[in-house]
DNA sequence: TATTGTTATACTCTATAACTATA
DNA sequence: TATAGTTATAGAGTATAACAATA
């Protein structure tokens, strides 16, 4: 009845406002690159000369396909990336960086490095790379087998029916 | 010019995709509550008996008043929260939990939890609580002085000036 | 004059559906 | 028939500005 235990570890505040932290001084950073953040993340990807469709890309990043054309539409009218046809699969495009863009990639990186640096900075060198490692190992788990909701949905109404059984 | 030695701790897509992943489980958990998982926020906040005022907790939410404005017009609606006037300012008003809340509140919390354990699920149990708290530093330090936004502009600046002098 | 909260309006972002061209 | 990509339209979410009440 009083304040419960520790409910409180309250992951999704401490996540969302690490986020909004990091989004503000990102935002900033990459200030300039149509799209934002994700602008430079479809530099950097098409700078590792990921292969993958369009499709891939947008998933990869957890927005939609249209999303990328318009993102790529403004990259491209920047004159930081290039369309080029696949020619394995005439449907598909390859996107490519230009010199533009691969200069404009290095600069914003370090920006980033510097953004990065601050916010992590209430935490120790080790802490951060801790941190660093495990949202890796997280992300690289969770984008493999993204669509694990049903189980959790499964999971919960599970115990909704032993919650409901005997307490009522 | 090759790959470069490893920029690649990508710290901005690791947090992006696990704050999708959570989010999209958290959004599954609060179903149902009018606003989604702001809405639960905004009930948590009020059990703990904030006696902020709407902007303060708008604040900690990172959103505008405005949104807190409707956000509250539903929960409202609802039956889960009442706004009270405030004797001290009265201007301002109090949000409390009504009954149905604070049941209605109690249900959410358990099932977070369990949207909690699958998203943390591919770590050790010592390894989530080290992600917690560390999670938690942050939010709690930055969340302070969340405007340092503009020391971060400042390096940079200061940065590109030390870039562009000798490599050009 | 500054601040809390509300309202109305406008804007941005995103998804939906329909279309073209390839496979 | 299914897929990659594009386009147009509609919708959700959000911010902006103007307002009323109070400090």
């Amino acid at each position: 009845m009083t304040t419960p235990p520790a409910v409180e570890s309250d992951l999704g505040w401490a996540l969302g406002t690490v986020m909004r932290t990091y989004m503000a001084a990102a935002n900033d950073a990459v200030d300039g690159i149509p799209g934002g953040p994700r602008g430079y993340q479809v530099l950097a990807a098409a700078n590792r000369g990921e292969r993958g469709s369009q499709l891939a890309l947008a998933q990869r990043l957890g927005v939609d396909r249209t999303v990328m054309t318009y993102l790529l539409d403004d990259l491209e009218t920047a004159g930081l990336v290039e369309r080029r046809p696949d020619p394995a699969d005439r449907r598909a495009r390859r996107v490519v960086l230009t010199e533009a863009g691969s200069a404009r990639l290095c600069d914003v990186e370090r920006r980033l490095r510097t953004a990065e640096e601050h916010v992590l900075g209430p935490l120790a060198p080790e802490e951060q790379e801790t941190l660093r490692a495990l949202l890796r190992r997280l992300a690289t788990r969770t984008g493999a087998h993204s669509a694990d909701v049903c189980a959790v949905a499964e999971e919960i109404q599970k115990q909704d029916a032993a919650v409901a059984r005997p307490s009522r």
